[in-house]
DNA sequence: TTGAAAGCGCTAACAG
DNA sequence: CTGTTAGCGCTTTCAA
């Protein structure tokens, strides 16, 4: 409660001043050992912990990596209507935790830890009351964002001032740096298997294609049934997160008459979403039709059928992201004109049950 | 690139003094609409994004709540020396994601979130070159910690200068706020049903008893045998995280003669291995030897058999903890004398196959 | 409703 | 090796 100790008090107390304080910390080696004995245990005594924000302002560094994603309460169709079909598939964030997002983080926690960086979380709020993008922006020394968390002018604007990096397809920012797996290949390869494996000819995407990620996926999906001469359908929409979509464009396909051979979703949330309603409506998977997705989430490991899907290496997309940044600060001052980097991470084909593998 | 804009810049620009962009931004009402479009105009233009170190230093609030937790990469059993059975079962982290810590840390960010805080996320190095506990202190308005990452007379000194809480059975520092599961009552029930309904005699548990969890886990299993008139055996030592001690715990068991009716883990990461060991043995579970944890992780539903288990709240448990710094927070001025809260919340057993459980 | 001015606690030249 | 001294950019009285 006592106010807390500064560097005066230390340095009173130890008999120094306020810049030996300071060095005793920064720089241990400039001080004369006895005298950082001294001052080491004046700090002690006084439980002196120095101010983050002094020294952030003085020196212009946080020591900090800012972390920017989305608001996971967003999905007001599940909390707010509450749509009953929402509420018989468990759509709530928990039931698929932990989701791309959190491996992705994960990834990015882990390597701001072994760099000696902090890590500072924020997001989109349900309540836009606060602006808290540059709230964070200003605590950081980089920031990364997930997709469509931060408006493009806002990016522009804070990558004028430090390094930032976005997890996306998409290059709509010119200093921007982005990382993102391999969206396209991921859904070719996928598509090709099941028509070439499985013999399956009549597919359906099912995604929002609105995000960067989801429309390389379908055409990635085109471009396969294209190269084995079928034609593909339009995607039927869908957004992850968003269960009352997906729970329509389930619907949809059940109430078009015949079956596609193959549900083929731009994500695993959506997938596994897919998979039980397909269930509560009496359909088998994959005998009556396949479904598949994206992503390589946990959830897809535990549904019934397990998923076949598309691994992204999402730790190593986290870590790469920090990596970037981290590199892009050192080379800041140095020459500014460094080209962004547009980095693009090979993904796995993962064949599980719900295709017809065994 | 160009040298950020600060409210001087600002001020200039809109032809105002500095103090108005100030309350432009912290109390939009105090200012004159006309005035105050004029200066959000030149903070637009300039790209102007706020100082959260300037800021945090002139109004001492930051705006951020702290996270410490553990160093993953710790465990040199398995990254450094490299026994053959650590690599032989798997130990690394990304088997068990998410663990335990991850799924509080969820819940740490999720009601951050929703309380409008920031998250600044930090914790042990192996290499301990650098000193992170003060660092993120300096940086944050509350300080959340995983037990045992903190030393004890550094959690009394933050706790006089912030509200501090850990994740922890015990107490041990005095301001210091506590929350925990029923650590006790949950192993209590555990060890009976294992007796009550499954008949068991024998029970062996395995833990670290140094930590306080662990200890209480013991000491409800101890308690059950008592009060159905059978004796405890002593705890084989385990550490979560260190596989080869759990290795070692498991091979002791087999080669000490019959195996005991259970194994009681004190935790499911360490269960989970033993699962595996005892299946790369040939052992079987549940027929040969029943198997349990305490957690309720989601690895514990992947295992083969899957795993019967104590599951905490842990999303509750991270959301409390907040909620609980931040009430402390807003009562540190007001009276500096409120007790620190100690909290201990329900948790659930879970019967899965691992017991013998159908 | 706005401005002037005094810090907040620390770092980093620059002297000595 | 240590001390002096400017700020870093913002918040916050206190006046006007």
């Amino acid at each position: 409660m006592a106010k807390r100790a500064t560097v005066y008090d230390v340095a009173q107390r130890a008999g120094v001043s306020i810049a030996t304080v300071s060095f005793t910390f920064s720089q241990p080696q400039r001080v004369k050992e006895s005298t950082r004995q001294t001052v080491l245990a004046a700090a002690a005594a006084l439980g002196y912990v120095p101010s983050g924000s002094a020294r952030g302002l003085a020196s212009g560094r946080t020591g900090a990596i800012g972390l920017y994603s989305y608001d996971y309460l967003l999905d007001g169709e599940v909390a707010g209507r509450g749509e009953p079909e929402d509420l018989v598939v468990g759509a709530d964030r928990s039931w698929f935790f932990p989701l791309y997002v959190d491996e992705v983080q994960n990834g990015v926690e882990l390597e701001c830890r072994a760099r000696g960086y902090a890590l500072l979380l924020s997001g989109e709020r349900a309540t836009p009351d606060t602006r808290p993008i540059p709230d964070v922006a200003g605590r950081v020394d980089a920031l990364i964002t997930f997709a469509g968390t931060v408006p493009d002018p806002a990016l522009q604007r804070l990558s004028e001032r430090i390094p930032v990096l976005e997890f996306s397809h998409d290059v709509r920012v010119d200093r921007v740096h982005t990382v993102t797996a391999d969206n396209h290949d991921g859904m070719y390869r996928l598509t090709e298997h099941l028509i070439e494996e499985h013999g399956l000819r009549t597919l359906v995407f099912a995604g929002h294609l609105a995000a960067g990620e989801a429309r390389a996926r379908y055409e990635g999906h085109t471009a396969a049934l294209a190269d084995h001469g079928l034609t593909a359908r339009p995607a039927l929409p869908s957004r992850p997160g968003a269960a009352g979509s997906t729970v329509r464009a389930v619907r949809a396909l059940l109430d078009a008459g015949p079956l596609p051979d193959a549900l083929m979703c731009a994500t695993d949330q959506e997938a596994v979403l897919a998979l039980s309603i397909l269930r509560s409506a009496g359909v088998a998977v994959p005998d009556d039709i396949a479904v598949t997705g994206f992503d390589g989430i946990l959830a897809g490991r535990l549904s019934t059928p397990t998923l076949t899907t598309v691994r992204q290496p999402m730790e190593e997309l986290g870590r790469t992201a920090v990596r970037t940044v981290i590199e892009a600060l050192q080379n800041w001052e140095a020459q500014p004109s460094t080209r962004p980097q547009r980095l693009r991470l090979p993904v796995e084909l993962v064949r599980r049950a719900s295709c017809g593998c065994p």
